[in-house]
DNA sequence: CCATCATATAATTATATTCTTATGTGTGCA
DNA sequence: TGCACACATAAGAATATAATTATATGATGG
């Protein structure tokens, strides 16, 4: 048996299919280098706020992200705890980094800061 | 810039999109160890023909999987030339091996073989 | 304790996906 | 040369997905 294995067709099925969207793939990516609340998304994304939501309750409801409330805003981070956060893991590495989207939130000053 | 980036974020997801099919997965990770005709497919998945047309119709548009006629067979294979084979290859180690499903099509004499 | 802000949910619509049935195409063999 | 087999394509129906608009929730700060 291989080593390497740590998920069965179906859920990893089930994830690359959460994962071959692009919002919710550079949502992932972006949330690997940096927490982000619904509004920041929604700048970054150029998309309703309800539309982020939804996304990000995808990949809430199989895990993925954790939310945590700091002050008025809610912030979302990767799990890494998750039982197929590797596999995840695996298929961001290959994507370019995501960073230059907050960076233009923080040259607009958009991007939320709490203390 | 990371060395390890071999796409751009939509052609990733679209990539991730058409994994994101328990079928498609599946042909995908048995086509690394065995190059399978389409009747084939059609006994190992329990699905009509013209399903099985279709999807591999969707792997072949990208040019993920090639196709090579043999005898009154065509068989299909996955294209290790493709651009972004390393990514799919590093997503496809992580499922368990499916050989069961052509290991079963021998079992019950259904496996082709072109002398 | 009330108003406001950030976010979530519901309902609806538009579009995409995936299957089925019917039919077309092309190769090999009688 | 024509029939049968393997496969592809087309058309249509059922379902899933992703957006929008409208509304609800819930925490915070005054």
């Amino acid at each position: 048996m291989n080593k390497t294995v740590t998920t069965d067709m179906k859920r990893a099925s089930q994830l690359l299919k959460l994962l071959g969207d692009q919002t919710r793939l550079t949502m992932m990516k972006l949330l690997q280098s940096h927490d982000c609340c619904v509004c920041e998304f929604v700048e970054i994304f150029k998309m309703s706020q309800p539309a982020i939501s939804q996304h990000l309750r995808k990949l809430r409801d199989i895990d993925l992200v954790k939310e945590t409330r700091r002050g008025k805003w809610i912030f979302y981070s990767i799990n890494e705890e998750h039982k197929d956060y590797p596999f995840i893991q695996g298929i961001l590495e290959h994507l370019p980094e995501q960073d230059e989207l907050v960076t233009e939130l923080e040259a607009q000053g958009l991007r939320i800061c709490c203390e």
